[in-house]
DNA sequence: GGGTGTCTGTAACCCAGATCACACAACGAG
DNA sequence: CTCGTTGTGTGATCTGGGTTACAGACACCC
């Protein structure tokens, strides 16, 4: 029969899943749909981002392979409390919320698996909680990078300078601050020899100089 | 055999959990902690909040009858991400997370459950997150008030006044502002009539003078 | 090549709210 | 009753970052 290797929900899903292709831009789901299918992103980048009453949007993930998202409305059966884009070329595995369901109840152990997957989304939401209004925006914005920074060394090549293909815009929505406000930060981090910043990259001269910069503006 | 008549997580936990008093004040565990209990309080108010760096504390929930806690590190074995007192003489029940596990494969069922009170609560947080930040305190404090006072509704008496036994400290880790900040925000409501405030008490007059006022300063 | 849209970099202004600093009221303990 | 403690109410500053407003830089398409 079906023999799971897979040893997490994402990796399972782009086991299972139907495959989708979408091009950079296009809405997976938005925030208020009824659609309960979850998904996992095999290929590119998938943006998770509510837009806020201001009009402003705030990211709360960003999925790379092979990251399950949109597990909420498949679990409760309620509308997407958040929107899904593609931020380039990607390819997601879908599976609908009857597929996962009944997966639970052939493999008692899948429950378990997801309760953990959303267990750390939640301490992650938390810790974000706490973080907002307590650190200055530049000392969000130096946690993010070193984020970022310990994400992408795997795949990049192993020096130090570590290239991150992100836009300014997504690094705001992604700390909850203007453009401006996150150009400043940048700035400071610029001047300081820590990172330089070009069109839809910065790069960062390792994450030592960095780190003690964030460490100092809390 | 143990029948269970529980429809929720935390019914499970006030039937087959031990119980266990405390005085307000008192810690039941702390942030960091390895403790892997699982609690639902059974009497009184519990509150689970976190420590800011700056040595604030901010309200992540409030705990009443009969309402599940602590089953993040329950889940996944790792430390507490935030800690829990009682506010006031109250009782919980205990479950072990071997307990919990153990009844996940007796009554498979149960995983969903739990699943669906963990998605309940990353939909809030996540709320909450675009909420801080594009609201304003007197916004955030308008909407908390409104949600306290549906909650306490049903217990007291059916006037239209409704006293809700909360310090301004308590109120501003909730909505994450100074205890000057919120009472400020306070005072704009009581000169409009809308509540009357006292010692460890702030009491609604009807919800909808409030309601306005909230939707207007947004 | 030149035009156009997207992204980056700064500067000037302004305001919500944090910080600091009191005065006073309610309550419990001796 | 008096004193200490805890909670409330409100002023006076200060500041981070939102808002507005441009000026350049890069990329792409015709």
């Amino acid at each position: 029969m079906s023999t799971t290797t897979a040893l997490d929900l994402g990796g399972l899903i782009a086991e299972r899943g139907t495959k989708i292709h979408f091009s950079g831009g296009d809405p997976l789901f938005r925030e208020g749909d009824k659609s309960t299918s979850v998904y996992a992103c095999t290929y590119g980048r998938i943006k998770v981002f509510v837009t806020t009453p201001s009009g402003r949007d705030l990211l709360l993930g960003v999925k790379t392979p092979v990251q399950a998202f949109g597990e909420l409305s498949a679990i409760d059966g309620r509308p997407r409390s958040a929107s899904a884009f593609a931020m380039e070329r990607s390819v997601v595995a879908q599976l609908t919320a009857e597929e996962l369901l009944d997966a639970f109840t052939t493999t008692p152990m899948l429950a378990l698996l997801v309760l953990r997957e959303i267990s750390d989304q939640l301490r992650r939401a938390n810790a974000r909680i706490a973080a907002r209004g307590t650190q200055s925006t530049t000392a969000r914005a130096g946690s993010l990078l070193l984020e970022l920074g310990e994400k992408f060394r795997r795949h990049g090549p192993s020096v130090d300078s570590i290239e991150l293909p992100i836009t300014q815009d997504e690094l705001a929505a992604w700390i909850g601050a203007t453009r401006e406000a996150t150009a400043r930060s940048l700035a400071t981090f610029r001047k300081a020899g820590a990172i330089s910043t070009g069109r839809n990259k910065i790069v960062l001269h390792g994450l030592d100089s960095l780190t003690s910069l964030t460490a100092a503006c809390s």
